[in-house]
Formats: structure tokens, sequence, C-alpha cells
DNA sequence: CACTTGACCTGTCCGC
DNA sequence: TGCGGACAGGTCAAGT
């Protein structure tokens, strides 16, 4: 589930941890979640500095003083999560659960930093994968060169979301949010939530929207995704941020996860479907399907 | 080529 | 209580 403000939430905490830690020992109690390319790992890892954490779409690149830069994708259920070697955590402190029980069965990674911190990757369901490239190919790998935009870069505007989207003209609005090669960041959260706000039926066919419908949709998508940085990202299961901290987006969603509740535009019922094989949230009186679009 | 579906995993929940 | 199966959903490979 980490979307684009779930990651960016952690990796502001991140960068917040990690620069000028000195890189002491990797671990993996689950070889398949580190991927290294072919040479010596160690020697690009082991009395490295951490640099900079920055993050492209759902991914986060922490670059690395050997000129070598880590690059994680959580996927569904990842999470990094740091643990300092000299932090007191008053009671009934948020993080002070799960922190004080890791590693756990989930921990595929571990790196021990020169002062006593630790950062764990934890991964439930092990999709999530941590590699380790040259910063320099790092942009260069194909899964990089393929992601379409960043929607909070200044230069996203409602013209270049059109542009983007002619790139699918015949798919589903939902399915066009979905995918990275349109633009970078969007999952099933935020598809959701621009879809209601911008009050478009997400089955609705991507040639078949307006300008205005388009414009309507750049907004919301920015003004979701910005709201739900503010509120540490979402938590739908297991989600957390840096400290361990859940996010609150999703007490302040208006449709996702809220089938059977009402819609705070319009108090119609919000009914829950299937489109482009995801669980999908909609308002069926403000987001209306014009015709017999097809599925 | 454009688009959709299944596989990758594990934990949880639901019905029997 | 236990068990099978559906479901969760990011991305790539395989299928239509």
């Amino acid at each position: 589930m980490p979307e684009l403000p779930e990651v960016e939430t952690i990796r502001i905490g991140l960068s917040r941890l990690l620069p000028g830690l000195v890189i002491k020992a990797v671990d993996c109690p689950n070889p398949k979640s580190f991927v290294a390319g072919a040479g010596d790992v160690r020697s690009f890892l082991l009395g490295a500095k951490v640099l900079s954490v920055k993050r492209r779409g759902k991914v986060l690149l922490i670059e690395l003083s050997s000129h070598y830069s880590l690059v994680i994708h959580l996927k569904m259920t990842g999470q990094l999560v740091f643990k300092g070697s000299s932090v007191h955590f008053g009671a009934g402190h948020p993080s002070k659960s799960l922190i004080g029980k890791l590693p756990d069965k989930s921990t595929r990674v571990i790196f021990s930093f020169s002062d006593g911190n630790k950062l764990y990757f934890n991964d439930q369901r092990k999709f999530g994968w941590v590699r380790l490239l040259p910063t320099t190919e790092v942009p260069n790998i194909k899964f990089m060169q393929k992601l379409g935009p960043e929607p909070l870069e200044s230069d996203f505007n409602w013209q270049v979301l059109k542009a983007r989207l002619s790139r699918r003209p015949n798919t589903n609005i939902k399915a066009a949010l979905l995918d990275q090669t349109v633009i970078a960041g969007i999952g099933n959260i935020y598809a959701d939530e621009s879809l209601w706000g911008a009050k478009i039926h997400p089955q609705r066919l991507v040639r078949s929207l307006s300008d205005a419908n388009i414009k309507n949709l750049h907004f919301a998508i920015v003004a979701v995704l910005l709201m739900s940085i503010e509120k540490g990202g979402s938590t739908d299961r297991n989600y957390v941020d840096a400290d361990g901290k859940k996010g609150s987006y999703l007490r302040f969603a208006k449709v996702f996860r809220r089938d059977g509740q009402r819609c705070p535009r319009c108090n119609t019922e919000i009914i829950k479907i299937r489109v482009a094989s995801r669980g999908t949230h909609l308002c069926p009186h403000c987001q209306k399907l014009p015709k017999v679009t097809g599925k």
C-alpha cells in the first residue's frame, strides 16, 4: 500500500535520521529481498556513509558516499523502520511496541550503522525489494525510465496530465491512474480518492473525458496527495513511517474503504465495485457513468 | 501494439 | 475448532 504520500512520509523521516551515518553491517534474513548487481557488493556498502534520501514515484533512493545507491520498493507491505540505539520512548509512545519487537519474522534486511542504530526493512509478503546500484545508473534502469511525471512537481499541470492520459485512450481512467508510466506514485487509495474529488466514475474511458474533467482530476490528485502527506499518509493494514508510526489520512478519506457509509457531498451510500481487478470505491450519485461504455 | 489477467507472497477473515 | 478459499494490491510477465 505505500503510495506516494506514504513513501514521501518515510523519506522525510529517514532524511532526518540517516544522512551522516556509516553502514557497518547488512544482514539479509531473506536474501531474495536484496538484489545486488555483479561484483563485490560489500565493498560498496560497508563503510559507506549515507548522503541523502530521495524519492521517485513510490521508490526510495538512499545515496551513499561509495557512489552507489540503495533503491528500495516497498510494494504492498514493506516497511522501513529506524531503531535508535539510545532513544528512550515515553510511556504510550505509538512506536514503542512495534520498534521494541524488531527484528521479527517479517524482517527481510537489517542495516546496522557504526553508531549502533539500525534500519529494518520489514515486508510481510516479500514483494518489496532493495537493490544496490551505481548512483549514476539509477535513472537508467528500466523501471525508472518508464515512470511518468511526479504529480507534485510544479510543472505537472492539467495539460501534462491530458498528454500522459492520451497514451491510454481506450482503458478506464482508474487503470490509467494506476499505470506508473502515465503518472508516478498513485495507487489504489489515491486513485479512488482523486476520482471522487473530480466526480469521475472509475470506469469512464479515458478518451471520453472532457478537458474540464481532466482539470478537475488534476486538481483533485494534487490536493489529495498533499493532504495525505500532511496527515502522515494512510495506514490501511500495516503501513508505518520511519519511526514506526501509523498515518492518519484514512480518517479523512472520502470513499476509500467507506462502502456502506454516506458520501460526504450528497449523502448517497458509497459502493464498492471491481475495476481493473482492484477493489474500487465510489459514490454512484456523484460519479456517474454516462452511457454504456463497456464493462 | 493495446490492453487485461495471473503470479509473486503471507496474513486475515468468512462460511461451512 | 479447523479448514478451504477469497481477498488485500504494486508491478512484471504472459496471455488475448
